[in-house]
DNA sequence: TTTCCGGGTTCCACGGAAACG
DNA sequence: CCGTTTCCGTGGAACCCGGAA
């Protein structure tokens, strides 16, 4: 029929007309290149860009079953820690033809929301952060069986997962105030229900400091609401139980920033008084000084990782292995 | 043909067969609710939900043409200042039964793929930060007729606007500085090629201390790229322009930060010897000592408002008034 | 190049039940 | 009492735009 729609919407079909091609040509100009002659498809470009037109995604997934969006979940952007995690998925799926679109969610409900909307967008796979999920949205993926990877998981995958061991990095940061000298080392932790990613740090830390012949009494919980404020309270909670404490371990650099400052009004000096570390190589470790010793999660790769398990999921190649460990490396600096 | 599909998809089709009701009446419970009788309803709804059943959005969007997901482009997540304007947009949205998605942009070539995208994607609506975009992208906005919202601006919209005014904003802080008896006030500003958000604040600066008979030549640029090691270098430089600075006017917290840091390198005393001034009320302006006068700009609002004016739109109410000032509101703390 | 779907929506027709004359 | 109108829950047909064959 050829038909031109009444409205201003732009189509294949419009495209098709102005170019006086079939709308297959337009069509393969825009998916296969190379299958449609160089001068046609130049044409067919030139003046699909000067009518604006955009492929619709939502025909074409129709139309062929796939999608070349993968939905990524992340539980915030408050802090920096994500940001090369999604920097990394960023270039990845660029790479490759992909498209990212993120959802933010602060709650598993929030989570279970988002990846309902993602399926409903019936993207090409899911990434999530950590491996704690409401039941409905465990269900419902696995019903839909779109591909998802765990981010910031290292074992006990759902599907694939990357990641890196908070329990190996525990024990490397242990091991490195000992050697450094320190024997009476405090352990800052998150109270009430957090994620695994915080959670597995406290056991790693009582093995690792009692393995060492060390006493694993120094240990204080604080709200993970609190940014640098949960400094002070950290550092005058374990003084309460050791006054002589003389190293700390901090869940972020956040809070090792907040004890820095707190030694700082005391007149401590760090790290002769203290020593402090930190963890997530956040742009502050750097910055303040004296520097803080932190785990350096490797988030870009782990980003790129989550992206390429995807991707080769959807084009079929099943990988045997299905957790890929980044890695983490410590950032050695003047606090410890 | 009622016929199922093979693979494991879950269709309406087949919501429908095992409710044994015609596809329409699936559409219909999901879509008008009230169009249905209640127990039929009920007993449909239940019945996706056992199978697994998402409403497909890509087939909807384009029999309806019609959206209900709207999309966001955020320059980055590295710093805290996009947060809180995030969070309005999203909450906003949930209650009005619509979805956000997200994409980051870091270059205005970032952005422009990200629009490209989310139009590929038929949204509902878009929400830009800042009033800088690539003319292809301009075009191909102006040609789709997607509802446009930029996001801290507030003036000359593209389309629709909501911001608040950098330029009263800076006053306020050169007043607020003036009325507390500061007479050497510095001002750092950001070299090269950087958002009208920030560019818009030195001539403001300028016209306001001459407009109170103070000299304006203590100006210092610095690389947007440094986060807290930007606080030295800009004392350095103010420093070299006028040794006894009495004032500092940071662009963000982050630099004001890097500020006091280097002020206690020094011994300085912060206000005694240099008041310091930061902008975004981010958390670290509350949690160091001491605390950092800032501007709080109302980016939750910001947020909100952003996407009223898109669902409004799309709900083909045309407002008169497309440019929305949320304003902000000066937080006065330790350093000044 | 053409034909024929994909999964859902719009629009309207259908038919049974209640209300009315 | 019965025929007719109205209402409302439900279903049928055409169509949205692009992709596979």
């Amino acid at each position: 029929m050829t038909k031109l729609r009444p409205d201003g919407k732009v189509t294949m079909q419009s495209v098709a007309v102005a170019a006086g091609v079939s709308p297959m040509t337009v069509s393969n100009s825009f998916r296969y290149p190379q299958r449609v002659h160089e001068e046609t498809r130049e044409r067919v470009l030139q003046i699909a860009a000067e009518l604006g037109y955009v492929p619709n995604h939502a025909a074409g997934n129709l139309a062929s079953g796939q999608s070349r969006v993968i939905g990524a979940v992340i539980p915030s952007i408050k802090n920096s820690s994500f940001y090369n995690y999604v920097r990394g998925m960023q270039e990845h799926v660029a790479d490759n033809g992909y498209q990212l679109i993120l959802k933010l969610a602060d709650s598993l409900e929030q989570e279970a929301a988002a990846i309902r909307t993602l399926i409903g967008l019936r993207v090409a796979g899911i990434a999530l952060v950590g491996d704690e999920h409401e039941d409905s949205a465990r269900t419902l993926l696995k019903k839909t069986g779109v591909p998802v990877v765990e981010a910031w998981v290292h074992r006990n995958p759902f599907d694939m997962a990357v990641g890196y061991s908070t329990i190996d990095a525990t024990r490397a940061i242990v091991e490195l105030l000992i050697v450094q000298g320190y024997t009476r080392i405090g352990f800052v932790g998150y109270e009430g229900d957090v994620s695994h990613r915080f959670t597995e740090r406290l056991p790693a830390f009582i093995q690792c400091v009692e393995q060492a012949g060390l006493s694993s009494h120094r240990i204080f919980l604080i709200d993970q609401a609190h940014g640098f404020g949960a400094g002070p309270q950290a550092l005058d909670g374990l003084c309460s139980i050791d006054p002589e404490l003389d190293a700390i371990i901090c869940p972020t650099d956040i809070v090792a920033a907040g004890v820095l400052f707190e030694c700082g009004r005391r007149g401590w000096k760090v790290p002769e008084r203290l020593a402090v570390a930190g963890w997530g190589d956040y742009e502050i470790a750097s910055e303040i000084t004296p520097g803080i010793t932190s785990v350096h999660p490797h988030a870009y790769e782990m980003g790129q990782n989550a992206m390429s398990l995807i991707i080769e999921r959807a084009n079929g190649n099943t990988r045997q292995q299905v957790t890929v460990d980044t890695g983490f490396h410590i950032v050695e600096r003047a606090s410890t």
